[in-house]
DNA sequence: ACTTGACCTCAAGTTGGCTTGAAGTCGTAT
DNA sequence: ATACGACTTCAAGCCAACTTGAGGTCAAGT
């Protein structure tokens, strides 16, 4: 099996080489071995690359992320968590899915002032009560 | 119509006084007047936060969403860019949408190994065919 | 008249996620 | 043997989006 040095995984994962050694840097990704100086990565770190820029674009952090491998770089989430963060994602889902009609209805409804349409404000107030965020949010 | 102050905006909106303070800064919202030192809000701010918070949730940035309103308040998004943000918007439905998938994948395939399941393999190459980042990315 | 407490300003600090720059090291091709 | 170019390190810088802290103001209640 190959390895493949970091100019090659920056042009199949699209990952700059800077942000590779970040990933290193925090524990990530790391690189198997090196030639000279240079760092050499197993093919299936692209496999990896792209769960991470996945998760990423889903809006997990990269500790998170990092959460989410074991030791050998196997994916290994407790169940319980994959619910957790399943139900987070569908969350998110929703709130895009709210934003988007929000945009379609600014762009269909006739009425002069969207800010005073009722339907509008109706799908605003639905977006909110999901985040009731009272007194003391828990702020972690 | 009576005005509210920031305590008040703060309890009903879920923004702390002092991210509302800092919106005011960037020009993003503004408070109509002032009692004494203190800033008094018209109620349908409400409105607006709900749109804001929606947004940011979208992953849009308080520049982004400072476009999206005219001067007086009014949301005005010509149309060719609600389609774009609407298809960003679709966009990042599909790559959350990915990402639960996988998620479900690795609470139900019994494989031993994800990583290289094949059709874990082809879940991820199907999300980053959306993103080829070749050499020069333009970087906006 | 005084106290209280909710507000105020302004500058500086924080976090996350990188990027940049200067100076150095190597393997490979000539 | 030398030059090239792709890598390397390390510290510092950067951006967005806030938060924090010190010290100040003010209206309303007693």
């Amino acid at each position: 099996m190959k390895l493949l040095d970091i100019g090659e995984i920056t042009e199949r994962s699209g990952v700059k080489p800077s942000t590779l050694r970040y990933y290193e840097e925090v524990g990530l990704i790391q690189s198997i071995t090196r030639h000279g100086l240079r760092r050499q990565y197993e093919p299936q770190i692209l496999t990896k690359l792209s769960l991470i820029t996945l998760a990423k674009a889903g809006g997990f952090s990269l500790t998170e992320i990092a959460g989410m491998f074991s030791e050998k770089g196997q994916l290994q989430i407790p169940r319980e968590q994959i619910r957790e963060r399943a139900d987070l994602i569908d969350e998110q889902i929703k709130e895009l899915t709210a934003l988007r009609n929000v945009l379609h209805h600014v762009a269909d409804c006739p009425a002069p002032s969207h800010m005073e349409c009722p339907s509008f404000q109706r799908m605003l107030k639905a977006s909110d009560r999901r985040k009731p965020a009272k007194k003391k949010p828990p702020t972690k």
